[in-house]
DNA sequence: TAGCGATATATACGTTTATACATAACGCTT
DNA sequence: AAGCGTTATGTATAAACGTATATATCGCTA
């Protein structure tokens, strides 16, 4: 069974800093309220998910993810509300674009 | 500057096997006639463009690469009319998805 | 002020991936 | 039969990447 697969993202400067990948940090960071456990539920190492936050943070003018360390319940991660308007619309293109390659079916007539 | 990027492929069972390399390289194969010339003119080492012919053939029906050994110029490379209606057929996706592309400025506009 | 849970950061390790290199095999040409 | 250029194939090396581990730091709480 063949099909067709797609990925996009954002470049800046020719470098990646937005795609699937952080899209779904972001998210899980919503939901948890921390990196750490952001991370470790969906399988990234804390590591990386800490330098993908900087690389966020860092090519926009408004920071899309606050990481606060010690406090009440030790720290926690939060997303801004620029960073919640940029996962909705990378969502949203994510949407168009399978909807346009859903229709194309001739490649895949082809490849028998 | 930011700019949306995106990457199409084809996947059997799994696995990718069509994208934008093989891709390159069928066009490559068109122009050089051979594997080897082929493979040095996009900067791939011969081995990974060989195991990419044999990867594309095997998942489908009809081969898009003939491979022929000696012979009169010590052999050469061929895409087949299979192969040449493929990478029609995936360049037409790609310019329709890098269309789409185009029109949504949304996310970009972001992005500051 | 000791403890807790989270962020912050460096180092070492392992896995994957691609390349470089060497050599064999092939079949036409001379 | 020797030579040529290409495909065919294995091995060793290198580069990129992600993870695991360990430790430090922070600030509220009790």
């Amino acid at each position: 069974m063949k099909k067709i697969k797609v990925k996009c993202w954002v470049e800046d400067e020719g470098e990646k800093f937005y795609g699937p990948g952080p899209n779904e940090l972001l998210k899980r960071i919503q939901e948890e309220g921390s990196l750490s456990r952001a991370a470790s539920k969906m399988e990234m190492s804390y590591k990386k998910a800490w330098e993908l936050v900087q690389r966020l943070n860092q090519h926009t003018e408004e920071p899309l993810v606050i990481l606060k360390k010690g406090g009440q319940h030790g720290g926690g991660a939060e997303v801004t509300p620029q960073g919640l308007e940029i996962m909705r619309e990378f969502e949203n293109l994510q949407i168009k674009i399978d909807e346009l390659v859903d229709q194309q079916t001739d490649l895949i007539k082809v490849l028998k």
